[in-house]
DNA sequence: TCTGGGGTCCTAGGACCC
DNA sequence: TCTGGGGTCCTAGGACCC
């Protein structure tokens, strides 16, 4: 009997979410992100609806830039406590339906079906329907493939312009499996892999592997002497279509915990920057203490106005909870750093002792 | 249009020790 | 005096993802 892994993947989350309280905005380019104010510098959008995009809109532009492609979007604040409370509320339900979830960050997860996967998606797909959202659904051999597959689910049953494939395709459910992974994804850049991004995808078109297909061909000690004896290899088997098949449905413990923030204006005071620092620093420390954890290292970033970013971090004597050490310890950190340029960002993340003794 | 915030994991080089 | 080889800890940086 084989396992079929399928990832659920909700439509514009953020969106959606906001359109279940606000009906009147269905079908209205939205655009959420930062406090909703498009004049503010430095904030950037989060999620774009889909008449958004049509405009151009898309995730991690500036808020700015997003006003100018669609004068007459709709700019709404970012509101994490609704979308994790929904998130709750979708994850509920694939355990209702499927059984095991893997939650992959808010709006993704993935199930598995030994039976019919077909039959499990178009139940996931009307259960998020009746919670007034809507969602995707790739079916794979394992979870590389299930992921990619809710790619082709999405290019293929929202835009009816696309021709429709007419491998595995069902409007919002597609498979990708070992028998169209050649077909599907062999011409595709190396960077359509998940795990391959824009770096990788130069690194690896320098020896002249530029697609799947390339990737598959590629000889393997030649990927580990380029990338390491970890990564080398990985990336090979990534081409060819392989990947994790078992559900990790116990959460995860975070091994870290942080908080940056970029200022709406650059900071060239030592002073303030200090002060900054020491603020972010005892605010990370709180939320890790309200979580029961303990610090191990500190670690400091800085973003300068050219955008050029470094970390300095130290290991702490001993494991704390001492928000007074932790402080102490990152104002020590960022008193490493010539602070004689235009600072943009401050950044301060603790590393946290294992909680498994 | 200048480029958010919160994560994870991997690699590499130097220090230090045997 | 012209120099080993491994293991581990620590720090810095890179890359990817949602």
């Amino acid at each position: 009997m084989p396992r079929w892994l399928l990832h659920v993947d909700l439509d514009q989350f953020q969106a959606a979410v906001e359109f279940r309280r606000r009906p009147e905005l269905r079908g209205q380019p939205v655009i959420v992100g930062g406090e909703g104010d498009p004049s503010q510098p430095r904030k950037v959008v989060t999620c774009a609806s889909y008449p958004a995009r049509a405009f151009g809109v898309r995730a991690g532009m500036p808020l700015k830039a997003a006003q100018r492609k669609c004068p007459d979007g709709v700019f709404l604040p970012l509101d994490m406590a609704t979308y994790e409370a929904a998130s709750e509320e979708i994850m509920a339900t694939l355990a209702r339906v499927a059984g095991a979830v893997e939650v992959w960050g808010m709006d993704e997860a993935f199930v598995a079906s030994d039976s019919d996967p077909w039959q499990l998606a178009a139940e996931i797909r009307s259960a998020v329907t009746e919670l007034g959202l809507t969602c995707s659904v790739g079916i794979g051999d394992n979870k590389l493939t299930a992921k990619l597959a809710t790619g082709f689910a999405k290019s293929t049953g929202k835009t009816s312009a696309e021709p429709e494939h007419d491998a595995g395709a069902a409007g919002g459910i597609f498979q990708l499996t070992a028998a169209n992974w050649t077909e599907l994804m062999g011409h595709r850049p190396t960077d359509a892999l998940w795990g391959v991004g824009a770096r990788i995808a130069k690194r690896l078109a320098e020896l002249d592997i530029a697609t799947v297909a390339d990737l598959m061909a590629a000889d393997r000690q030649r990927l580990a002497a380029e990338f390491g004896p970890n990564t080398g290899p990985y990336l090979w088997v990534l081409g060819h279509g392989k990947g994790d098949t078992e559900l990790t449905t116990t959460p995860r413990i975070p091994v870290g915990r942080s908080k940056s923030e970029t200022f709406p204006h650059d900071l060239t005071d030592p002073e303030e920057i200090r002060r900054e620092v020491a603020r972010i620093a005892t605010e990370v420390a709180e939320e890790m203490l309200a979580h029961n954890r303990v610090s191990t290292r500190v670690s400091v970033t800085v973003r300068t106005k050219t955008f050029y970013t470094r970390s300095k971090q130290r290991k702490l004597p001993q494991p704390t909870s001492d928000i007074a050490t932790i402080v102490d310890t990152a104002l020590a950190v960022i008193d490493r750093f010539d602070l004689d340029r235009p600072v943009r960002l401050l950044g301060v993340r603790l590393e946290l002792l294992p909680l498994d003794e």
